[in-house]
DNA sequence: TACAGTCGGGG
DNA sequence: GTGTACGACTGTA
């Protein structure tokens, strides 16, 4: 028997036997694959008849298995269920097993039975990838006892040493023809592979492979474009490839897909997973840019998934796995998701569904001093305080907890499902955003934590989804009405006491609230209130920051509506915060961006916030700099690229919108898209007034559409200026006129806390901004 | 003017 | 195998 310290990396089910787990010692450094048996039960529930029939029928599989009756605990039944266990000894056999009995017996409810293996061996071992473990096994290769020393709610962990191996081809596949591929390994040792001869690359590719042994390929483009191309030509060249590091096994591939989630449709392309190795492709990898290789692992080890899933799945499939995880531990059945995409809701999607969040409508026009103050994790913490679960919603109780407004009761009793997963969760991302608070800016450790804490943030986002969906596993409507309405009396609740303490509340959207009084400025001058807001809602809240100056934007159908989500401006530390203008938008064009950005900034960093009227020579001169750029068909092609998500098949289109025509471009020269992907393009002169990106003949910059471009550039420029009081008239006239800029009239002159014609006002509502009035 | 198509949101 | 928010805004016919 041998005993060693080390890092578990991965376990899956393996074909041969048992499940393979992969450590890295910590003493030696070796990479070990182990194995252990580990059966697997999932649940069955029906009329008796059918149960027997199920009985037989599973008898009769060229399957191990042990069958046997039990009761198990259902989270949306007050008695225990009676149902047939089934058990089966190869971990590999059991998903085919349920599906081919599923397909036999639709008729009957399953339960545990399509849950990711890591999951079960979370559950059972304490398991998570990057764990560090003490295990025993004996000479054959075969694990005898492990222990798990760490958890995943410390803070400081003892990171795995990764061998890193980075492939990428030198340019992007989608947009041309790659001639060689850049590896590196963490340590800075570089190669450069020619794609061709084909052999040659194979072979010193293999001699890479095996000298540096990596524990993750780290490529761009590896899932789309690269392995899918390595393993094509490692199987005609007749070269073994060694991708695996488990020898035994294949390499997985998952087919490309579009679905809809978030009411929008993505396009995921193929994935190739490895055993005994991870594969991550930063380009097929959701929010990957947000939390980086960090973030990624931060989410395998709090949610048990394997590292390959979780750089691959948004993470709401993670809060789903925390959830069956805390199921299969407290031995509560996991019901069958029969639905394989998910069908979920943001948090903003639900609240404008149905009975939602507050939005209420702010005062249109720029405005001095305000400060914004925002519920921390808002919906989160609602569940967690105030235990709200699928099981705990609507339950009668001696320690019930009467909803606003709904008239329904929760149990406080008994920690529902969903706040014990929540727990730990919000507490870790609190911790994390302590410890960054008072983290010096030199610490190497702050890239980590920032990582981690993005990674946690869009846990804790999209965990509401789950919980309103009815699609989900453990979704209840009544769950996710009970958290918007604890929701909006929390906002209410802080508008009063902003109220009362003398503040003027100028907006208010869903978890966060827009106050100022004059005098108030310094962060001391809101930390009553800030106080008086905890002690009312019990929720925590945090001071966004003060703004020198912000501004809430008018609709641009009707000007005397406001827009609840459209506003810009600047904090004291110099710092912008933007919603909803043109510089949001991912398909405005790199220039019209540059250019927004450039006035905000000058904007911001006028030295009298009240006279920001003072920045408007400049801010006229620069914009007249850039149109002369535009105009001198200087400005990079790339910058006038305008990309968009295609939402369907080219032709399901009615309209031959840009994008649409686009793709007709490139389908006629063999490129095409999938729905869900995005096509650039540039506005040109004549017809067909587009020209995608990616034609073999790089567009002539003559054709340009320049006054299109230019179009575009006033509309974003009046967007932030109108504040000040300039309309599109008179920047077209400072524009385009000989004088350039010759000043607002004394009438126009922009006064403190301009404000336009107030209309009525919106207090709660339902959830539609639009509902009210005429 | 009608309506088709695309976008955001969270921190 | 499934399903597609809702309001603001822009573009086409």
């Amino acid at each position: 028997m041998d005993e060693f310290t080390g890092w578990l990396l991965d376990v899956y089910a393996d074909p041969r036997d048992g499940v393979t787990l992969w450590f890295l010692d910590g003493g030696e450094g070796a990479r070990l694959r182990l194995s252990q048996a580990f059966p697997i039960t999932f649940y069955i529930s029906g009329p008796p008849e059918r149960l027997r029939a199920v009985w037989r029928f599973l008898k009769s599989q060229p399957v191990s298995l042990t069958l046997s009756r039990t009761q198990r605990r259902d989270l949306f039944e007050d008695d225990p269920v009676d149902v047939l266990a089934v058990q089966v000894e190869q971990p590999a056999a059991q998903p085919v097993l349920f599906r081919r009995t599923a397909r036999d017996f639709p008729d009957l409810t399953y339960y545990d039975a399509d849950l990711p293996l890591s999951l079960r061996h979370a559950a059972v071992h304490g398991t998570f990838p990057s764990a560090r473990c003490r295990v025993i096994a004996d000479e054959d290769g075969w694990m005898h006892e492990i222990e798990v020393l760490d958890s995943p709610w410390d803070l400081d962990t003892l990171a795995p040493p990764l061998r890193i191996l980075s492939i990428e081809p030198d340019v992007d596949p989608s947009h041309a023809s790659p001639r060689q591929l850049n590896v590196r390994t963490a340590r800075g040792i570089a190669y450069r592979l020619v794609l061709e001869p084909e052999r040659a690359l194979l072979i010193n590719l293999r001699a890479i492979l095996r000298r540096h042994d990596p524990d993750l390929l780290y490529t761009k483009w590896g899932d789309t474009w690269l392995l899918p191309l390595l393993l094509d030509l490692s199987r005609r060249c007749n070269v073994p490839l060694p991708l695996n590091r488990d020898p035994g096994l294949g390499v997985a591939r998952r087919a490309e897909r579009s679905y809809f989630t978030y009411g929008q449709i993505i396009h995921r392309g193929q994935q190739i997973h490895l055993f005994g190795r991870w594969h991550v492709d930063i380009f097929n990898a959701m929010l990957f840019h947000d939390y980086e290789l960090d973030g990624v692992m931060e989410l395998a080890r709090v949610t048990g998934l394997p590292v390959q899933t979780v750089a691959r799945v948004s993470p709401g499939s993670g809060i789903s796995a925390m959830q069956m995880v805390t199921a299969l531990r407290e031995g509560v059945l996991v019901p069958w998701h029969k639905q394989q995409a998910e069908y979920l809701k943001s948090a903003l999607e639900l609240l404008r569904a149905d009975q939602g969040g507050m939005v209420y409508q702010p005062l249109i026009g720029l405005h001095r001093d305000v400060a914004e103050i925002d519920f921390i994790s808002m919906y989160p913490s609602i569940m967690e305080r105030f235990n709200i679960s699928p099981e705990t919603v609507g339950m009668e109780g001696s320690d019930a907890d009467h909803v606003p407004e709904l008239g329904i009761h929760v149990d406080r009793e008994r920690p529902g499902l969903v706040p014990q997963t929540l727990k730990p969760l919000l507490d870790k991302r609190l911790e994390i955003k302590t410890s960054l608070a008072t983290m010096p800016s030199w610490d190497p450790r702050r890239k980590l934590f920032k990582a981690r804490a993005s990674a946690h943030k869009w846990l804790l986002v999209t965990c509401f989804g789950y919980l309103g969906y009815k699609n989900a596993r453990f979704g209840r409507i009544e769950a996710h009405e009970s958290v918007t309405a604890y929701g909006r009396e929390a906002l209410l609740l802080a508008k009063e006491a902003a109220e009362d303490m003398g503040l003027t509340v100028l907006h208010m959207y869903v978890d966060g609230l827009w106050v100022k009084k004059e005098g108030l400025n310094r962060v001391s001058d809101f930390q009553s209130l800030l106080d008086e807001i905890t002690e009312r809602t019990g929720l925590p809240i945090a001071l966004e920051g003060i703004y020198n100056w912000l501004a809430f934007l008018p609709s641009k159908v009707d000007p005397r509506l406001p827009v609840p989500n459209r506003y810009f401006g600047a904090f004291q530390d110099g710092s912008l915060k933007t919603r909803g203008i043109e510089l949001r938008r991912r398909d405005t064009p790199v220039f019209i961006i540059q250019i927004q950005m450039e006035i905000l900034r000058l904007l911001a960093d006028a030295p009298d916030a009240g006279r920001l009227t003072d920045c408007l020579p400049e801010i006229v001169a620069r914009l007249r700099g850039r149109l002369a750029h535009l105009g001198s068909y200087s400005v990079p092609l790339e910058h006038l690229l305008v990309a968009q998500k295609l939402s369907r098949e080219l032709d399901e289109y009615r309209v031959p919108s840009p994008a649409a025509r686009a793709v007709a471009q490139l389908e006629a020269i063999g490129k095409s898209l999938r729905p869900g992907q995005m096509v650039q393009f540039l506005y040109t002169l004549g017809k067909p007034g587009v020209v995608a990106w990616d034609l073999p003949h790089p567009p002539n910059p003559k054709t340009l559409d320049v006054a299109r471009y230019t179009e575009l550039l006033v509309r974003a420029a009046v967007s932030v200026l109108q504040p000040l009081g300039v309309d599109d008239e008179m920047l077209r006239k400072w524009l385009f006129g000989e004088y350039g800029y010759t000043g607002l009239a004394e009438n126009q002159l922009f006064p403190l806390d301009l404000v336009a014609p107030r209309v009525d006002r919106l207090g709660v509502n339902d959830g539609l901004v639009g509902a009210w009035g005429d």
